[in-house]
This record gives structure tokens, sequence and C-alpha cells, in this order.
DNA sequence: GTTCCTGCAAAAGCTTTGCAGAAGA
DNA sequence: TCTTCTGCAAAGCTTTTGCAGGAAC
């Protein structure tokens, strides 16, 4: 998916959010990545590109996104925080082993629940864990016995 | 619900791990509180009774905790780490306004889903976040506009 | 020109680690 | 007695904050 700057500056002014170099490039970064990068690796990606880009910024920025709605905290286990620029529908899976993080579709909607009768739920969020396909072929045997991928 | 030392205590010894008087107090308090405590929280709580408690401590004891597989790190949005000590199939709700988690019932297991076809699932997680009847008591009119409960 | 953002540096907060003495087997 | 754990202190990381110069409006 290709996306043109003046779909991510208006994504962004829509919001009231000043369209800096340094907030479209790490917008356009969270759209094209579908592996919900943390703020570390979201520097090291856009660093050669931005050399004097610092990570103060970019965790300000994060903020100012998240605040906007326009993207969202994934957070599965580990102590490290994930983002998110899809908002739909669906489900994440975590890979024990390599620790990439992928979508796949679910109806969360659709799913029957008990015991929150007077909750006003704002969000639904379903979460996997276990081992992406590339992972099983790599190491057949070892994998299960693998703790995490750090 | 009552947690004799003696069940506490086979629990840690079935697993390998030593009964310290240490580990079979925040076994028992994880077992107790439902509101899957933080390390902090736990720290706060048992302190009073156990003076000389540190948070290395704990922080080693979760640890040993989640490797036997004892207890589940639970992680929704927010930079924290909250420890469950039921393995059961139930859903996870976070209230924005207090920060407490709750536990419902939904059936992960049925949940139909696409997109995972050669990955081995280990684990499914559902959360939900909003807001909880006492906050929505609380400040029935103000609650929307909260950003969250820290 | 004014407002707000970025880069820099320092601070803050949470978690981990190394080690000596204490507790458990 | 031997092994392993706890408490303590220090270190390590990630994230946040304050401020001056710079970019956006």
């Amino acid at each position: 998916m290709e996306y043109p700057t003046s779909f991510l500056r208006s994504e962004l002014v829509k919001k009231g959010i000043r369209p800096t170099y340094q907030r479209l490039k790490i917008l356009e970064l969270l759209h094209k990545k579908d592996t919900h990068p943390t703020a570390e690796e979201i520097y090291q990606i856009l660093s050669p590109e931005i050399p004097a880009l610092v990570k103060a910024t970019i965790y300000n920025t994060l903020h100012t996104f998240v605040e906007a709605g326009l993207v969202r905290v994934v957070n599965i286990n580990e102590n490290e925080l994930r983002y998110d620029s899809t908002i739909a529908n669906h489900g994440h899976f975590k890979c024990k082993s390599c620790g990439a993080i992928f979508n796949f579709e679910i109806n969360i909607d659709g799913m029957p629940f008990n015991g929150l009768n007077d909750f006003e739920i704002v969000e639904k969020n379903v979460y996997f864990i276990g081992f992406c396909p590339q992972c099983l072929n790599n190491q057949p045997k070892s994998i299960k016995k693998e703790k995490n991928g750090k």
C-alpha cells in the first residue's frame, strides 16, 4: 500500500495536529509496517533517513497520535508498548519465538460473554500467543521449549 | 475464598519451588485479590505485614511463578505488568477510570477466526476496556471525557 | 510574529542483577 | 551441611520532562 504525503497530511490536519516532517514519517511507517513496531523499532528504522531524529520526539509523537485516536497501543505480554494504526476489528497474534505480531480476522463484536451487565464497553481486544509458521519451520523440534524471543 | 497454607505450599512444591514465607504470601495474595495486582501493588499490600520485604524479591518471585505456569502476565494498555493466578478461560475488563481489572466469562475457544492457518496457538486472550459500574455511578456526566485512571 | 515542535540532556520510574547473609531441605 | 532465597544496593532500560533554537502557521 502506498500512502501519499497529501493523505497523511490531511489525516493529521483533520485532528488538529501540525503535519511536521517527523510526524508524517512516523505515521507513514505505522501505516506501512503491519508488525506494530515499538518506539525503539521506529527509531531504528527512521534514524538512517532522519539522522537528527531523537527518541523523545518519537515518544511525544506517539502520545499525540494515541490521544487523537490515530493509533492504538497494543500491548501483549512482555514489557513493551507497540503501536498499531489499524483501528478495525482484528485480533493480534504474537509469536513467542521471533516476537513478531500479526493481525488476523476475528469478529470481536459477535462474541457472547457474561458478567459485564452494568459495564460500559469502549473497546474490545483479542490476542493470541504461539508460534508463527516461519519459526515452526526453522526449528521444528526445539521451538516448543523456547521461552520467548528476547 | 480461603487458601490454607498447606494448599499453597503443595502448589509450590508440586512445581519444584521452595515454599518460602514470602512466596506463600505472594501466591496467597494473587489468589485472594482478583484485581490482578501489579508488583507495586503487591509490595504496598504485603509491606506492612512483612516489613523487610523488598521489591526485587517480588519481581523474582513473580518470574518464578510465571515460569512455572502458576500465574500469568496480564497486560492491558498502559505500561504496567499485572499478574493473574486464574488460568481458566476468561476475559479481562479494564476500567479506564479507576484502572481496576475485572474478570468476565467468555468462551474464547468457541470464537471463529481466520488467517492463522499455519500458526500454532498456545494461548488465547480477550480484553475489553471501558468503565466499571462504580465509576459510571460516581461521575455519570464527566466520565466519558476521562483519559485514564493514572 | 507567534505558536508549537524538535533535539538535546537530564531526570524519573520500573525492573534486573550481584553479592553476602539467612532460611529451607 | 549444602543449596537456594532474600534483602540490599547499584546498575540498566525505557519513558518523560525542561528548555532553547527552529519550523509551521
